[in-house]
DNA sequence: ACGATGATGAAC
DNA sequence: TTCATCATCGTA
């Protein structure tokens, strides 16, 4: 089974959308190459009032595709030299996205867009094929003892919101970083 | 523990 | 126009 996810999957609540991203593979097709990388750990940014969220003071030229409708990329330049890949999620006109954190052997945001060769070139693009990035689900099951939640990283300026849990992860995440067949997940 | 490195948004 | 800040990482 290998399903492209559909606008529907990230038009939901965005903690439902960050939670089902995990054991969902991250696709990238570049220069005839075709790779795919299971998602480990991401994280939720729901809302105008989250005050870790870029959409937090309002719509900017930044953070317009946050704005906009659901399955787009949004794509930004973290401290003057990282690229972060957020996926938009949430109706349109409600700014909520999930940042993709770690894949199956890649741990960090700026890693993840390094390996992928990631960069503004996709930002506001939908996740299709034909954008070259996009997210399959290849019928993995990914049970809830094997997710772990915790406040997320580099957003204690934001008050009560930083304490949170919109950080999702795989809990077996090191046994992948080792290149070690992950047990996380069950076939359909 | 800290410097790199530049876009962003708010203040002036 | 200036300034503080920043959804991080590599080196020490």
């Amino acid at each position: 089974m290998r399903r492209a996810l559909k606008n529907d999957f990230f038009e939901r609540p965005t903690l439902a959308v960050a939670r089902d991203l995990l054991g969902k593979y991250l696709v990238r097709r570049k220069g005839g190459k075709t790779e795919a990388f299971l998602i480990t750990e991401v994280e939720a940014y729901d809302g105008w009032h989250d005050r870790a969220s870029h959409a937090h003071r309002g719509e900017t030229e930044r953070n317009a595709p946050m704005f906009r409708s659901a399955g787009r990329w949004y794509i930004y330049l973290c401290y003057g030299m990282h690229w972060m890949l957020n996926v938009v999620t949430g109706p349109s006109g409600y700014p909520a996205a999930v940042l993709i954190r770690g894949v199956e052997g890649v741990n960090g945001p700026a890693r993840v867009t390094k390996r992928l060769s990631i960069n503004r070139t996709q930002n506001d693009k939908p996740a299709v094929l034909r954008s070259g990035l996009w997210v399959e689900d290849r019928g993995f099951i990914v049970s809830s003892r094997l997710i772990g939640r915790s406040p997320r990283i580099g957003v204690d300026y934001a008050g009560e919101w930083a304490r949170k849990k919109y950080r999702f992860f795989l809990k077996n995440h090191e046994l992948s970083l080792r290149g070690v067949t992950h047990r996380v997940t069950t076939k359909q």
